[in-house]
DNA sequence: AAATATTTGTACGTATGTATG
DNA sequence: GCATACATACGTACAAATATT
């Protein structure tokens, strides 16, 4: 079964924003994070979405994003 | 002369929260903030920026929004 | 050096759902 | 029941920065 789940009341940006912080936090993302379009291939959600999820991220500290080069996660102490 | 710039560097969202910011501050907008669907009349932005804008204002926590009541200033210490 | 591709950033539009009055 | 207001989600287009060929 997929890691999302639109049946849930759970809003599916905050969905992923728990996959990919668990990804990271468990080091299995560390570096460069898949880029927007791939997130938005591999979990068939919108680009947007991808981008808000990535903005809870962000928020949190937990990854930086630079224009033309990408997401990357940020070394957690 | 609209307070907004079309052909300011500044993203619009960020121009849009800088003025509401100001609007705020000033004390000129406390308790209920104008709805997003007016915000996007009085300043013609997409309601999408509009919302992008008070989600700045959000994260500094200065406003406080409520589905289906409003949004509304925080009183500040 | 130049053109192309990739990636994030910004902005608009639309539809539907949920909460409140 | 209806109107209003915010929340979520999809789609699209273009700009800007960077990387690649």
């Amino acid at each position: 079964m997929p890691v999302i789940d639109r049946a849930s009341p759970e809003p599916l940006y905050r969905q992923l924003a728990a996959v990919l912080r668990a990804r990271i936090e468990s080091g299995e993302l560390a570096g460069p994070v898949p880029s927007i379009r791939r997130l938005h291939e591999e979990y068939d959600l919108a680009e947007v979405t991808v981008r808000q999820a990535l903005g809870i991220l962000k928020t949190e500290g937990l990854i930086v994003t630079s224009p033309g080069r990408g997401t990357f996660t940020r070394p957690r102490r």
